[in-house]
DNA sequence: ATTATCTATAGATCTATAGATAATGC
DNA sequence: ATTATCTATAGATCTATAGATAATGC
């Protein structure tokens, strides 16, 4: 999952696959346990890559673990336009957003992990979500669906409640994750000034299948 | 601050100033940077205290920060109750609890960073603010100011939103921070059911005197 | 010829403990 | 007499680098 171009040359494809290897176990760690303590030799032992190979690519732990993070979000992203394009109603994509996050605590237990452990620092960083997030607002603003004084507090209170529900689904896996998302994203729906009774509607539309 | 009954004789009240020199100084390092990966050497430096008292108390790093933040996260919930007994309308205690919150990111921001960075994990712990929270919302609900489903997933949301104003203080100091509350708190409340014109009001009601 | 990876290692740092010192209880 | 603190230190671990090896570009 290149940010940028393509590698071209075999060169650079296997510097991009030592890089990869790395970050996959920075990844791993901060899923399991989220201990950035773990020694540059146990992390490159893991990405069964030879130790001084590291310091080719990063300058310090500090710096992969950023880079592990950024990677996981930007998945995060990706599968937000992966599953939710084609939803025009922004209130229907907001209640969407939140319950494909619930299933993705399932599926996809180690991205989910991150985003609990680091989501809220990025909340503000300019990165693909907030952007998206944020434009999805103003459509929602523009259109009369959403009353909301300051975007960038409405904003914020997405993202934590979005965390929230991330929180919730590790915390409390007794709980149905499914039914917990549908009523966080009415709550949220109503937070953003969408009348109950439209929220409880918006909020158990279907979702859109997986590919 | 003892958390539990205070300390009878000289010989309790030394070994008890010590383990607090070391909280204090995990508390000082989570807010700074939040990074713990400070060796004890450096942290009983911080401390002033010899070396190996540390073990005296700590079994390891993991143990001394997390007491840091349960020492943090019962500070927290101590300034609820010091500024916001007295007032029973729960609407108005969760709008009051965030106003709060946010003056506390400018007036305690050594506090308030501990609870931006290692919050979350707490929503869901059985700590005296999440109880208390949990009362409100249940006073609340029986009061039929707040028409909510699962109390749970409501109590999630309350901390998500919480945390991400905290986060919103620190990450954008630009923004006036009490009317970025008092928006907030506006949101929260119709997020809980509270219909939006009561919730404009009650939102900016007056805060209660500080001591 | 160039560039990334790997292995080996020097030096620094860190943890955990042992034993000496100081302070208090009864 | 008891208990906590402090200093000193052994042993383990970790970081950063140097130099050898392997793979590719042109």
């Amino acid at each position: 999952m290149p940010t940028s171009a393509p590698p071209s040359n075999r060169f650079e494809r296997r510097r991009a696959e030592t890089r990869g290897a790395l970050v996959r176990a920075a990844r791993q760690i901060l899923a399991e346990t989220g201990d950035t303590g773990a020694s540059i030799q146990a992390i490159a032992e893991r990405a069964d890559v030879g130790f001084g190979s590291f310091y080719n690519h990063f300058e310090s732990k500090t710096e992969l673990f950023e880079a592990a993070v950024v990677d996981a979000m930007e998945e995060f992203g990706q599968a937000f336009d992966d599953r939710l394009t084609g939803i025009d109603d922004a209130a229907e994509l907001v209640a969407a957003g939140f319950r494909l996050s619930a299933r993705m605590a399932d599926s996809h237990p180690e991205l989910m992990q991150i985003v609990r452990r680091r989501g809220l620092a990025h909340i503000h960083s300019d990165n693909g979500l907030a952007r998206r997030a944020l434009r999805d607002l103003q459509v929602g603003m523009d259109s009369g669906r959403f009353t909301v004084r300051d975007p960038a507090v409405a904003l914020s209170a997405l993202g934590g409640t979005l965390l929230s529900l991330v929180e919730l689904r590790f915390a409390r896996p007794d709980l149905d994750g499914d039914e917990a998302a549908v009523n966080l994203a009415e709550m949220v729906l109503r937070m953003l000034g969408v009348p109950p009774d439209d929220a409880h509607e918006v909020a158990r539309r279907p979702l859109p299948e997986a590919d």
